[in-house]
DNA sequence: GTCTATACAACGATAGAC
DNA sequence: GTCTATCGTTGTATAGAC
């Protein structure tokens, strides 16, 4: 009775990526981003596992697509180490801002006011900056308490998105990336590389 | 014909704290702080304007109170100046835990919500930040850029309480004053009285 | 009778008109 | 430069709650 499902292409009007990220969300507000299988979701959106490869480039990307963070973790990390680790905190800025200004600051606020109205939500981005970014930027960086400094890290580039996009303070809001790279960069330096003075 | 009203307490009943809130938040709203009269928001509440004086201690008090922060401003400034200005960044993150986690992070998150709902809350906010509170500081301290530094420190601050009391990403979530003073306080100093490398 | 929330009057500062 | 209107704030007398 198990109809197997056709190979190939499948007909237009399924939209396999909306499918997968509505089962998605609902599978990772349930049970969190470790119980939440691929094979689970892919099931659920009734498309195969490999989809989630195909569109998303893995778990990851799929739940960066599910919490409607247009941020893929490994860009951002790969963006910061590029220059070399004394240059991360400058390059993370800039990183950060490059990302959510393409994306529209109104997508960011989007994100806040979700995470402040609804706990489910602030888990979900807990576990998600907690585990794909700033904690592996700590480690990528190879320097003691990584989830003390990733957390110091997150605070202020939350906050820099904050002023820049959702309360719109000046001149932050409208300072080019130069200028806030080389104030808040020495912030993050020493977050990730400096003496934090425990 | 003008009716003058009866000195004296009043028949209990009539909340004249509350008319007067009430008042201020509309015609903070409309009107923005320096167009928003005592006298004609103690005028629409049908109060007398020293009563603004008593109940709010003055019309940076009233505003205080009208946009639901625990805060008096000049606690802030008091309290982060306290120790000198080489000590200004510790005592600011310092007096910012103390009145937060005296007044509960639920609080802290519902201007957050409605700071990232409400574009009006926002510019209400903006202003607020900018008047009284880090504006005023960076001033105080005495150096230049004056609203960068004010800016900067509040995206800080701001981040800070993101993620204390309203992401709750550990170990910021729990850490105890004196951790996140040291961590901290240096950022913060930097911004106010440092290099910012403009 | 005491306490206090209240109204009224007046002061110094400030901004704009002329 | 002066005059005026209006602002935020302060001092003080009083009426009513307790």
């Amino acid at each position: 009775m198990t109809e197997t499902r056709r190979r190939g292409r499948r007909p237009s009007g399924a939209d396999t990526k909306t499918a997968l990220i509505e089962a998605a969300t609902e599978a990772f507000a349930a049970q969190g981003y470790d119980k939440a299988t691929v094979r689970d979701i892919a099931g659920r959106a009734g498309v195969d596992p490999a989809m989630v490869n195909h569109w998303f480039g893995g778990k990851e990307g799929l739940f960066a697509a599910a919490m409607q963070i247009p941020v893929n973790p490994a860009e951002i990390i790969e963006g910061a180490l590029r220059g070399g680790r004394e240059h991360a905190g400058e390059q993370l800025v800039r990183t950060f801002l490059h990302v959510w200004d393409t994306t529209g600051g109104g997508v960011f606020a989007g994100l806040v006011r979700s995470v402040a109205g609804h706990e489910l939500a602030a888990k979900l981005l807990r576990e998600f900056v907690t585990r794909f970014i700033f904690g592996r930027l700590a480690k990528e960086i190879g320097a003691d308490r990584p989830e003390l400094r990733g957390a110091l890290t997150g605070s202020q580039m939350v906050g820099l998105g904050m002023m820049r996009y959702v309360v719109k303070l000046e001149p932050i809001a409208s300072a080019d990336h130069d200028t806030l790279a080389r104030a808040i960069g020495p912030t993050i330096q020493r977050y990730l590389t400096g003496d934090i003075d425990i």
